[in-house]
DNA sequence: GCCATTACGTCACGGCATGCCGTCTGACGG
DNA sequence: CCGTCAGACGGCATGCCGTGACGTAATGGC
């Protein structure tokens, strides 16, 4: 029962979340939980191996339940591959719009990732075990490419906003697909090592160089 | 996995491909008679709507046979979207190693769209009807994504080969995946228009443009 | 407190995907 | 030319997947 404890403010503008309801908070916590009783099943043995029916049974919900949540199983363990890429992406949204984009990407991923809140740890240590179970599991990688699709997909507003009318329409798309694989191939790297979720080969760092790499300095020449 | 049947042959050079037998010749061909049958059904009345059955009757071959080709549906018009990236990369492992990559890329890219061959411009416009189909079938989509993942797999050795040892590993896949991105983008947002295969807006120059944008001119500036 | 809304459970069912076995055909050595 | 054998294919059976329909209980607005 995670008690998130967001309340309506007086003053609130336009954009923020309506205060959720208790059904609300309730459908949420739910989801959490298949989530993260498939990511288990998964990560211990394997997503071929597990029925979506035991997932259920461990969420404590019923199978049709299950499927009023996620339209397969491999789709449960999604919301858990995504919270990396939202927090990342609400970072970037908070930048000013007109700031150069290689400076914005970089900075809203180093805070996205080298966080020193355990919980965001806790979510890249899943990610990796997910990313591992995934390196032998072609409907798990499915669910990984699906979500970087999204991620890519849901950026480029964002990056549309940064770049100020300064790029057409096609070069932002480009942009948001690059910088979504310069993420996808640092925690791609990164699953595939021991190394620490923090140091010179920490999951931000790696992003770093990536981005770099990509997008060279990014400071904006048009 | 077919266990290839690499027969011995006494002046044979490492890479040249081993005479095809008539009962290989015939795999092949029941996989693309499967792969076009699909094809025609999902542009058609779509793939939720199709059954493998139905497949598998088109194509003239048992249920039990069409899931020995392909794990699920969905996958049977992989082959169909997999042609353009074999056909480009072959293409690109032609250049000499160490050559300039930019223009390698682009030049490689205009062989394989720009082409007057009119079985490679069939290829283009089922491409295209298989992504219209994707855009409202979610299982159709997660095909598109992974053949794309494996293009970009694929291009990484070939990639490590032009650059020659100037470029570090994590560079060179993160070249191959923003390579691959700028050719997926271009197909995408073709498939979007009801533009030609030739002209301005063809993917062939689109597909240059992206790689540009995204690359810069690449001559290869270490 | 009363009712519309909605989240959840139970039942049933068609399609998906695979294991198993029998048949037949093309590949290959004698 | 022929016997042997691998493997390509079809048919059957089966377990799991994913969804529609309907009933129930809890929730939130009036």
């Amino acid at each position: 029962m995670p008690s998130d404890g967001r309340r309506p403010y007086a003053s609130r503008v336009s954009t923020e979340p309506p205060p959720p309801t208790l059904t609300e908070r309730r459908k949420a916590a739910t989801q959490l939980d298949i989530a993260h009783a498939a990511a288990e099943l998964f990560a211990t043995r394997g997503p071929e191996a597990t029925t979506a029916e035991e997932i259920a049974r461990r969420a404590g919900v019923a199978l049709r339940t299950f499927y009023r949540y996620f339209r397969s199983k491999q789709d449960a363990v999604g919301p858990l591959l995504t919270v990396g890429a939202d927090r990342w992406r609400a970072l970037l949204a908070e930048a000013p719009p007109g700031s150069p984009l290689g400076p914005a990407l970089r900075g809203a991923v180093e805070q996205a990732l080298a966080t020193p809140d355990p919980q965001a740890v806790e979510a890249l240590l899943r990610t990796r075990g997910l990313l591992r179970a995934a390196a032998d599991d072609p409907a798990l990688r499915a669910v990984w490419y699906r979500v970087n699709q999204e991620s890519e997909e849901l950026l480029i507003p964002v990056i549309a906003r940064l770049a100020d009318g300064r790029r057409d329409p096609l070069e932002v798309r480009l942009v948001a697909a690059a910088a979504t694989d310069a993420i996808r191939i640092a925690l791609e790297t990164w699953s595939g090592t021991e190394a620490a979720t923090e140091g010179p080969d920490s999951p931000a760092d790696l992003a770093v160089r990536c981005l770099r790499s990509l997008l060279g300095p990014g400071d904006d020449t048009p």
